[in-house]
RNA sequence: CCAGACGGUCGGACGGUCGCUCCCCUUAAGGGAGAGGAAAGUCCGGGCUCCAUGGAAACACGGCGCCGGGUAACGCCCGGCCGGUCGACCCCCGGGUCGGCUGAGGGAAAGCGCCACAGAGACGAUACCGCCCCGUUUCGGGGCAAGGGUGAAAAGGUGCGGUAAGAGCGCACCGCCGCGCCAGCAAUGGAGCGGGCAGGGCAAGCCCCGCCGGGAGCAAGACCGAAUAGGGACGGUGCGUCCUGCCGACGCUGCGGCUGAGGAAGGACAGGCGGGUUUCCGCGCCUUUAGCCAGCGCGCUAUGCGCCGUCCGGGUUGGUUGCUUGAGGCCGUGCGCGAGCGCGCGCCCCAGAGGAAUGGCCGUCCCUUCUCUUCGAAGGACAGAACCCGGCUUACAGACCGUCUGGCUUU
RNA sequence: GCGGGCGUAGCUCAGGGGUAGAGCAUCACCUUGCCAAGGUGAGGGUCGUGCGUUCGAAUCGCAUCGCCCGCU
């Protein structure tokens, strides 16, 4: 896998989990956020995460019927589950809130996106 | 062959790789299944579950409405009747036949209400322009409702006769009303006889008649139940009070006082009457008539608060279930014009998630658009199951099939 | 899942079968040295969309689109 270069071992992978319940997505609002062409990203140190991540998507009505949103969580969640395991930190909650060039942004550039909003959120919080 | 209308069917195909949900099997591996005709809107009808295990009637409210059939049921579907409209043909100008499309299509001799404007007159109404007769012909009296005009609608239509002019005044055809007859299960139709003809429209206005409907909805409902907090019972223990105090579903006195239709704080922290109303029958369950205060009587030796332990009840996050085998699909066959129904001991099992799976990438083919010489590029209609069925409605690129209509070509 | 409401002028709203209206805003004129206020007048409407009932629909019925709200 090349996207593994600037990030961690096959070995070393974090775990991704989902989260699920509304008040982490409500603790999230108020944490350092950065954006991207597809998405907003927002992540939070949280002890409830462990050693892997948690992981939310966001796709609200206004993107569109449910054909388009599912789309859109679908190509969402197959770049986190890419990307995560070899750049998010650990013991953290992330937030992915979609935007309307999800669905039709190229998937590599999604990869990217993805990848780049990671390392700069670990920047910030140093 | 092309175009249009209507109806029906389908609605991208195959493969590789990395993953997801469920099931089977398992040490691991592996195998199988995985969105729609509308899954949508939530407009109807049911199943299922709860509302206490109920029964009956009336009222209110809501819905439906030609006839017959289909169905678990329907406001759906099929067939028929009648009406409207379009086309073709027949034909004595009126009508008939066939075909397509279409109709929320009971009742206006139960009652109430509305019918603006225009117009002379608009609901049991009317004589403006007129027509005709008579008279002292600018006018008056009488007769008429055929013609003009208004309007959505003006008291049957057309023709001939008739008349001063007219009029169902008379006649023929059509329409209408009544009567029985015939055909049909019926809606209704047919011919006959009689009557010269009788005033409308709106019920998607109130309403009348007939029929149907108890309410809520899988977040229904059932079960298991952590931590913490809190409730109850019992036991132990410490402290306070017994000049007392406290309890009582004990009683009395006080036209006593204060508070009371609330405030503050905390909390998942148990609650109330019983289907929209009424009546009748029958039944279950809860509560004790606001509390505090003062005094008296009676009763009790305890009682209150805190801590510890055991048990019990409630039930939150959560988990399990309901949850997918069903008015099921396919094939064959019989009945029926059809919607559909029956049969086979025929074949099949076909999504069951829960921040919610069916996706990412790549290749070949099929379409569409662009460039148009190739190479090539972009894209794939409408749209995503959430308890399950039967319908309706709405959205939909394109392909195929059938019926009808029109055009062109050929014989 | 269940239920309710609203779409009318640029904005806020009346009108519930018979010619579409009010207030504010806009424009013009009067008034003033100028502006504001005031006065007079004018323009501005697919009544969300479609089909139907009716002689006639913003109004009645059905369907559809959009928006808002409540309960669980």
């Amino acid at each position: 896998m090349p996207e593994n270069q600037s990030g961690r071992s096959d070995s070393a992978k974090l775990k991704v989990a989902v989260l699920k319940k509304r008040r982490d997505f409500l603790a999230l609002r108020n944490s350092p956020k950065t954006g991207a062409p597809a998405f907003l990203m927002a992540a939070r140190r949280n002890p409830e995460a462990g050693d892997g991540v948690r992981v939310g998507l966001t796709v609200t009505k206004k993107l569109g019927g449910a054909v388009q949103r599912n789309r859109i969580r679908r190509r969402l969640r197959a770049a986190v589950r890419e990307v995560f395991p070899f750049h998010a930190e650990a013991g953290k909650d992330y937030v992915l809130i979609a935007r309307s060039a999800a669905h039709s942004r190229k998937y590599a550039a999604i990869l990217d996106d993805v990848k780049q909003a990671l390392l700069r959120l670990a920047k910030d919080h140093k």
